[in-house]
DNA sequence: TAATTGATTAAAAAAATTTTTAACGTATTG
DNA sequence: CAATACGTTAAAAATTTTTTTAATCAATTA
């Protein structure tokens, strides 16, 4: 119909991508990665494996910006180290598989949560029993020791609710749970 | 036992706030809170509803700083304001309902991720069909522009996924399905 | 094994965010 | 209705984070 050359193909082929590449790093932004990564795993998201140049070209940034870049994404696991055969430089892929990435993050991410804040729990409730204990005190003082430890108490189902949410999403068990068709039940 | 003076105890009880409100700050960092607005979230966490003065007094920061970290808690819907009689001064309390903030948080927060990529998708997708259907371009253009489509289209089941996973979580049907107990089935 | 290429670390510069001080506007009370 | 107390906005300062340039380290190849 409209008739493109062929340079104007490419460049609406690569702004298409760019719409993507944007709205991922703007998500991205929401797991605590910075913007520039957020758009450097957009590029590699639709490339095959890229070596650190060419991703410098791509994004015209420094080459180690590319490497903290990788290394960040690469503790995501939305990046690995892939082998090009004669290729010198090293080249690494995208992990396109987002329920993947879903998984490993919201599972280590709340697991972590839980275990850091039940730890905090329980070394502040030992504390405070000492001073539950010793009747020699005030009452104003034990009750006020009291009070503080039944708010800790009552939030622990929050946190076994949460390792337990976590233990499902690893085992795979609440992707399977939740449909993903585009209707919803 | 030990026999602690008033003054031990009080600072022994402090002592053990402190130790979770560390721990909720480091965790309110994940959800995008820096780390002041989440040590205030600590400090209102255990107190009754408070002024902006005694938050000040508590935190030894300033009022705007107090002014702003408590909007930001109100926007995360972790902070109310109350009504205090006979108080002039605006009060806020803190939301210790942690099931509450977990689906609010994440369900808004998945829909808007959703949204927002399914958006640029299919923005990006209705670009590349005209690169497709246009069949005068060499061979290599269209076929690129084929290949990004795919890629695009085979994301989608996942952002249905997300969308139902949302509203499973807003409806209080995920709550409801993973156990809350310590031990796991 | 020397020379060269590529990746990472260190230090400096730049940019962005957070915090404070100061000014302003609003509302309450005497 | 004037005076004062409170909260928020604006601008400046301080801090933190990000990015780059420069230097170092490691590895490949001739």
């Amino acid at each position: 119909m409209s008739d493109f050359s062929r340079e104007e193909a490419e460049a609406s082929i690569q702004n298409a991508k760019d719409l993507v590449i944007e709205s991922l790093a703007e998500t991205m932004d929401l797991y605590g990665v910075t913007r520039s990564a957020g758009t450097l795993y957009g590029t590699m998201y639709f490339e095959g494996d890229m070596t650190l140049d060419e991703m410098r070209a791509q994004l015209g940034m420094s080459k180690p910006s590319m490497s903290t870049g990788v290394k960040k994404l690469q503790d995501l696991n939305v990046a690995k180290k892939t082998f090009r055969r004669g290729q010198r430089k090293h080249t690494y892929i995208a992990e396109r598989n987002f329920f993947k990435f879903f998984s490993d993050f919201f599972s280590d991410q709340w697991k972590r949560e839980a275990n850091l804040n039940l730890e905090a729990i329980n070394k502040a409730q030992m504390q405070l029993n000492e001073t539950i204990e010793d009747r020699s005190l005030p009452e104003k003082t034990w009750k006020e020791a009291e009070k503080v430890h039944q708010i800790l108490e009552e939030s622990k189902p929050y946190y076994y609710w949460l390792q337990n949410l976590a233990a499902m999403l690893k085992s795979g068990e609440l992707i399977d749970a939740v449909p993903s068709s585009r209707e919803q039940k």
